[in-house]
DNA sequence: GTCTATATCCTGATAGAC
DNA sequence: GTCTATCAGGATATAGAC
């Protein structure tokens, strides 16, 4: 009966979830209102506070639940590390994988990335999808330096900082100068394969050049 | 006379972008209110009306003076092209300008890269500072091209993207992730080097790594 | 759990007196 | 040019009835 009711409230929390991203992905991340979200819904807005405490509990939500999409969509290109996947293959798969994403989700991306909201800025808890992603990063990065995919003398942190640059570089440029373009016709998107190899040829431990194709993926090295 | 009154006007007009940047400073470009701005000033909201005809004319304001302001420091680095200036020095000297200014100037980067203010987005006229700069970098690199310095086969156009991915890419994880870091302190900023030599060995005409220092500089080549 | 009602405050913008 | 007065509406949030 308890649990009747708890997923009942859970359903609901969903609703005002998946209505506020609505609501947002017309107006801007700053246009978010809780008014609106409660017109939407068919109910008044003090009932959006039987559900969350503040607009502020609701923008962590958001902020939370986006990391933790972003993440889930990650897994499977990480899983491939173990089953032997090249350094250009994973970084091109990683970097389509969130700027796609971004670029999808363009509100809930702003929110994310920069802090749009005045006053708001995101709780500890819920940047703890966020930071679990680059420590995924990271370990991605040192397991393609174990197997002697990148120069052993790179800065595993260092490689996870230029690799962030350049996933944030792509979906800033893309937002604000072609706002509404997917991830296959945007012109920054569509450099993300020269990023990778500009980055290969900077840690990949290969030397030379040869060892890249135009496109930005890498022939398969044998271990 | 009338000379007087424009003085004037135009004063009142510099005080009132001022004001409206102060504001945005503590609180987010978002959170940019005129009453804000009035009540700083010492005058009624309605008393900015004879200035500005709305918020949106303001914001304008604020953008084109912000890509002017940066396109004036850029000067310099371009003049140092008919001296003779290589790709390297160039690079950096230009993108530690950018991003130096961006951290220094948070709210309004923000205005200028961004879409922060739910219903505004900067009219055409304002753009025209913008779209000077671009070209001014498009100049640059084609000068670059012609003196053998990048390579002749590359694509200027292109070029010009990848270098806003890295501008806008290092001001975006900045100013997100460690804010009020500046230039020097900031561990994205610190990138910077890095990401000229990626830049370099990429569309750089040298092909030998060894024609790059370590941070991001480059040989002179005679030409 | 949801409602009505309300508190409190702020927003951008306009009309018209001085 | 700046003011007062005001419009018309929005915001977040709380108290208490049903």
């Amino acid at each position: 009966m308890s649990d009747r009711r708890q997923a009942r409230r859970q359903q609901t929390i969903d609703e005002v979830v998946a209505t506020a991203l609505e609501v947002m992905a017309e107006t801007g991340a700053a246009g978010l209102s809780l008014g609106e979200v409660a017109k939407r819904m068919g109910i008044r807005t003090p009932s959006l506070y039987g559900y969350f405490a503040s607009k502020a509990a609701l923008c962590d939500e958001l902020f939370a639940r986006g990391w933790q999409e972003v993440g889930a969509l990650m897994g499977p290109s990480y899983d491939a590390l173990s089953a032997g996947a090249d350094a250009a293959g994973l970084l091109l798969d990683n970097l389509s994988t969130f700027v796609g994403w971004a670029l999808d989700h363009r509100a809930q991306a702003e929110l994310m990335f920069w802090r749009p909201i005045p006053g708001w800025e995101p709780a500890p808890e819920a940047y703890a999808a966020a930071v679990q992603l680059t420590e995924a990063l990271s370990g991605a990065l040192a397991n393609l330096q174990l197997r002697g995919l990148l120069r052993p003398d790179a800065d595993v942190e260092e490689m996870g900082r230029v690799i962030t640059v350049l996933s944030a570089g792509v979906i800033s440029q893309q937002l604000s100068n072609e706002p509404g373009a997917r991830l296959a016709e945007g012109r920054f998107a569509g450099e993300l394969g020269r990023l990778v190899a500009m980055f290969l040829h900077e840690f990949g431990a290969g030397k030379k050049a040869a060892d890249l194709r135009p496109d930005g993926s890498r022939k398969r090295v044998r271990r």
